[in-house]
DNA sequence: AATGTGGGGATTTTT
DNA sequence: TCCCCACATT
C-alpha cells in the first residue's frame, strides 16, 4: 500500500462517518461471510463502497485482489466512481470489479484454450444466438411453428443460469425440446460456438463454472488471488453465478452479499431469491446485517411500498423506516383511457414545473411494458415536453450498428460466420440466398469458415458471373481493410469499411425518415471507437459493456419500465396502467401463478420506492390493447395499498353519464358513487371502493383540455419561437419525417406531416427541409 | 434477386 | 393495431 496513505484513528475512521449503525457494522465486518440485507434506499452503496474502502485502507487486501461483482455496467461504474472518490489517488482502479459476465469474460479469454476457445472468441448476442439456433433447427428439418427456435433459446438460457452442461441434462429436461432432443440440439449449438469461435452471454459463466470445478489449479489461483468477494443486488443471482461465488469464496470464506429479497424481479431470467437463504445454509456462520433506515422517501410513500409488499409471503421481513416527516400521500387517480392519462400525466408535471419549479430530470414515468410508453410519447410530442425514453432498443441493438460492427467482426475475425452472412448482401448488392448457399455448400465441405469459402468460390465457375465478380470484390475489400486494420486507428478504418462497402452510400441515398437518423447513429459508433485502444477491446465493449445513456443538457422526463427503474430514484414519479391484466401483467399471471404475482407485487414495491416526494399512481377503465378496446379494472395493488397513506381521485366525476353510458354493469370498476352500488363495491373488495369512491376531483378540471390550453397559450407567450420556420415552409421531424408548417404559434408549430398526419410540435424538433 | 401479401404473435430483458 | 416472418410474385 503506498506510504501516502495514513491509516485513520482507529475508532472513527473517515470512511464510516455518518454512517448508522447497521451500515458501519456492514463496513466494518471484512472478515468472515456477511450477509446485507439492505431494503430500498437505505444507502446500500455506500455501505458497499465504504466497506471496499475500508478494506484497501486498513491494508487487508490490494485492490487486485477484490472480486467485487454488479449486474449492470450501470452500477459497476458507480461503484467504481464512487470508491475512486473516496480512496483517492492511492486507488489504482479494481481490475476484479465488474459486472459477472465481464469479469467471466475477462477470466475467460486468459484460459479460453482449456475450454476449446482462442482468446479472441466473439461474444455473441440474443440475435446472433438466435439466427445460429434456427440455422439448426431447419438443419434438421424440424417443423419451426412447433419448436420455436426461440424457444429452444430460452431453454438453453434456463440450462445455462443453472449451471447444466450438454451432458448434465436428465431426460426431464431433454423432453423439453422436440420429443426428447432438447440435449441434442444444446449439444449441437455448443459445437457450433466452438467453431465459430464464439461464445454466447451464458457461457462467459459457465466455461468459467466448469473451469473452476474441474481445473485445481485454476480453482487455486483464483481462490487466492480473491481475498474478498463482494457482490452487489445479491437477490438477481442465478444458480450458476452462486456455484461461481461459492466456489470461489470456499476458501477464505471473506465473501459479503448485500441484497433485498423484497426486490427481485428478475426470477423469469433465471434468478434465484432462494440464493439468500442458500447462502446462510452454505455459510452457516453467516452475519445477517439489516439496513432498514431509509433516507429517500417520504413515510406516506414508504407506509404505502410497506403496506403492498406485506402482502407477500415468504418475505425475510425487514422493516423499512425513516426519520423523516410530512410529505404528500401517494396519490391515485383513475381516468377513463389511456389517452387521458397520458394528458393527464403532462397536466401534472406542466404543474411540477411550473408551480414548483420542477425540474424534468426529477421526474420519471414508469410503465409496466415497452408498448405503453407509445401513448406518452406521443403526448408529449404534441405538446412540446422533453421526454427520453429509456429502454427499448439499445444502441448496439439497432440494425445499423449491428451491421457496421459485422463488418468490423469479419475483419477481425474472419471465422465470424454470423457476421460474415449478416452483411453479405448488406447493402444490397445481387449475392442472394442462392449465393450464400453456396459458399455454405463450400465451406462445410472444406470445413472452413465461410469467409474463406468465399475466397476460393470465386476461383471457380460455380458461381453467375456476375455474382461472381462481386463476391471478389467483397473478398478483395475485406484481404484490403484487413491490410490496413494494422496500421490505420480503427475508427478511421470503420469510417473507411462503411464508405467503400457502400453502406454510407446507400443510406444517403434512402431519403426516408430513418436513414438521417441510422447515418448519424453510425457517426456515434465511430466516434465512440475512438476512446478505444484496440478493435477487439471496443467490441469487447460493445458487446458486454455499452449502453445508450445519450447524454444531453436539456431536462428531460424520464419514460420507462419498472423494471428498468430499479436502483434509480426520482423526486416524482409516476406510475401508469395499473390495472389488472396490464399491472399486474395477465401474462405473467397465467405463466407463473402466486410466484408470479408476488413478483409483480415485488415490482410495484420497487415502482412505488423509487419516488423521493411523491407518487402518483394512474389506472384507467379503457385501454386498447392490440388495437382492441378493453374495459379494465384496477390493479389489485391499489387496493392494496394502507388507506391512510393514499389519497383517490377519480378524473370522471363529470363525464358521468358517458361513462355510464358506455360502461357494462358487470366491469364498472367505478362504483365511485358507492351508495348507490354497495353490493357490487363489496364484492370487490375494499380496494375497489378506495379507488372507486373518488373525491370531487381534487381541483382538477375534469376536461383536461380547457388546463391545457390555457397553459400552452401562457407557455408560448414567454417565446417568440424559431425565426426562420414560417408557415408554408417544408420541415423535417425526426419521428414524424417531412411535413409543411400549417399554423405557429410561438415555439409551437402545427405541422401536415406526409405519412403521419397533422401534429403540433415543439419547433425545436424540426429542421428547415 | 428484389419486392409484395397473409398469418400469427404480441412482457419484463441488468449481460 | 402493428410488426415480423414465411411464402409468393415480378
Amino acid at each position: 500500500m503506498s506510504e501516502t496513505v495514513k491509516i485513520p484513528a482507529e475508532n472513527d475512521p473517515p470512511y464510516v462517518r455518518g454512517l448508522n449503525v447497521p451500515q458501519r457494522e456492514a463496513v466494518l465486518t471484512s472478515e468472515g461471510p456477511v450477509l446485507v440485507l439492505a431494503g430500498a434506499g437505505t444507502g446500500k452503496t455506500a455501505a458497499l463502497t465504504r466497506r471496499l474502502a475500508h478494506i484497501v485502507y486498513s491494508q487487508k487486501a490490494w485492490p487486485s485482489e477484490i472480486l467485487a461483482v454488479t449486474f449492470t455496467n450501470k452500477a459497476a461504474r458507480e461503484m467504481k466512481e464512487r470508491i475512486a472518490s473516496i480512496v483517492g489517488e492511492a486507488f489504482e482502479g479494481m481490475p476484479w470489479l465488474g459486472t459477472f459476465h465481464s469479469i467471466g469474460a475477462k477470466m475467460l479469454r486468459r484460459h479460453a484454450e482449456l475450454v476449446g476457445l482462442q482468446s479472441n472468441f466473439t461474444i455473441l448476442d440474443t440475435d446472433d444466438q438466435l439466427r445460429l439456433l434456427k440455422q439448426l433447427v431447419q438443419a434438421a428439418e424440424l417443423d419451426e411453428k412447433r419448436w420455436p427456435p426461440r424457444m429452444l433459446a430460452g431453454l438453453i438460457d434456463q440450462w445455462k443460469n443453472r449451471g447444466l452442461n450438454p451432458a448434465d441434462l436428465d431426460t426431464n429436461e431433454n423432453e423439453r425440446y422436440a420429443n426428447g432432443r432438447g440435449q441434442e440440439f444444446y449439444a449441437a449449438y455448443q459445437a457450433r460456438l466452438k467453431a465459430l469461435n464464439a461464445c454466447d452471454f451464458g457461457d462467459l459463466l459457465l466455461h468459467i463454472l466448469n473451469l473452476l470445478k474441474t481445473n485445481r489449479e485454476i480453482l487455486k489461483l483464483y481462490q487466492e488471488r480473491f481475498k474478498y468477494i463482494l457482490v452487489d443486488e445479491y437477490q438477481d443471482t442465478n444458480s450458476s453465478q452462486y456455484l461461481w461465488l461459492r466456489l470461489l469464496a470456499q476458501e477464505r470464506k471473506n465473501i459479503c452479499c448485500v441484497g433485498d429479497d423484497d426486490q427481485s424481479i428478475y426470477s423469469w431470467r433465471g434468478a434465484e431469491v432462494a440464493n439468500i437463504l442458500r447462502f446462510e445454509k452454505d455459510f452457516p456462520d453467516a452475519k445477517v446485517i439489516k439496513l432498514e433506515q431509509n433516507y429517500r422517501s417520504t413515510p406516506h410513500i414508504l407506509a404505502a411500498a410497506s403496506g403492498l409488499i406485506n402482502h407477500n409471503s415468504g418475505r425475510l421481513g425487514k422493516t423499512l423506516w425513516t426519520a423523516e416527516v410530512d410529505g404528500e400521500k401517494v396519490q391515485v387517480i383513475g381516468v377513463w383511457d389511456g389517452p387521458e392519462e397520458a394528458r393527464r400525466t403532462g397536466d401534472e408535471i406542466e404543474a411540477l414545473q411550473q408551480i414548483k419549479q420542477v425540474s424534468l430530470n426529477n421526474i420519471a414515468i414508469l410503465v409496466r411494458a415497452q408498448f405503453q410508453t407509445r401513448e406518452f410519447e406521443d403526448r408529449f410530442i404534441s405538446i412540446g415536453m422533453p421526454y427520453k425514453i429509456i429502454g427499448g432498443f439499445r444502441f448496439y441493438e439497432r440494425a445499423e450498428i449491428r451491421d457496421a460492427l459485422a463488418y468490423l467482426r469479419v475483419i477481425a475475425q474472419p471465422a465470424d460466420d454470423l457476421a460474415f452472412e449478416r452483411i453479405v448482401n448488406v447493402p444490397k448488392r445481387g449475392l442472394g440466398d442462392k449465393t450464400v448457399e453456396k459458399i455454405h455448400r463450400l465451406a462445410r465441405a472444406q470445413g472452413t469458415p465461410l469467409a474463406a469459402a468465399a475466397l476460393s468460390i470465386c476461383d471457380t465457375d460455380e458461381l453467375a458471373a456476375r455474382a461472381r465478380s462481386t463476391l471478389t470484390e467483397l473478398t478483395r475489400s475485406f484481404g484490403r481493410w484487413r491490410e490496413m486494420a494494422a496500421e490505420t486507428p480503427h475508427a478511421e478504418l470503420a469510417r473507411i469499411v462503411l464508405d467503400e462497402c457502400g453502406y454510407t452510400g446507400s443510406l444517403q441515398a434512402d431519403r426516408s425518415t430513418e436513414a438521417a437518423g441510422r447515418l448519424e447513429n453510425l457517426t456515434e459508433l465511430t466516434r465512440a471507437m475512438e476512446e478505444y485502444e484496440t478493435l477487439g477491446e471496443f467490441l469487447e465493449h460493445v458487446s458486454l459493456v455499452m449502453d445508450n445513456d445519450a447524454a444531453s443538457d436539456e431536462a428531460k422526463i424520464t419514460i420507462m419500465t419498472m423494471h428498468g427503474a430499479k436502483g434509480l430514484e426520482f423526486d416524482h414519479i409516476f406510475c401508469a396502467g395499473w390495472e389488472e391484466g396490464v399491472f399486474p401483467s395477465q401474462r405473467s399471471l397465467d405463466e407463473g401463478g402466486l410466484a408470479s404475482l408476488e413478483e409483480e407485487r415485488r415490482l410495484a414495491y420497487v415502482a412505488i420506492t423509487r419516488a423521493k416526494q411523491k407518487c402518483t399512481i394512474f389506472h384507467a377503465a379503457n385501454r386498447r390493447i392490440y388495437g382492441q378496446w378493453t374495459s379494465s379494472i384496477p390493479s389489485r395493488f391499489i387496493g392494496e395499498l394502507p388507506e391512510d397513506h393514499i389519497e383517490t381521485e377519480s378524473s370522471m366525476s363529470g363525464g358521468e353519464s358517458l361513462w355510464r353510458a358506455n360502461w357494462s354493469e358487470r366491469s364498472d370498476p367505478f362504483a365511485h358513487l358507492a351508495a348507490a352500488n354497495a353490493t357490487r363495491a363489496g364484492q370487490r373488495g375494499p380496494g375497489w371502493q378506495r379507488a372507486a369512491v373518488s373525491s370531487s376531483g381534487g381541483g382538477f378540471d375534469t376536461n383536461p383540455r380547457t388546463i391545457k390550453e390555457a397553459r400552452s397559450s401562457a407557455v408560448s407567450l414567454g417565446n417568440k419561437g424559431r425565426e426562420d420556420v414560417s408557415i408554408g415552409m417544408r420541415v423535417f421531424h425526426t419521428k414524424f419525417g417531412y411535413g409543411e408548417v400549417m399554423e405557429k404559434e410561438g415555439n409551437k408549430l402545427e405541422i401536415a406531416f406526409e405519412k403521419s398526419g397533422s401534429k403540433r410540435v415543439l419547433d425545436s424538433f424540426v429542421e428547415v427541409a
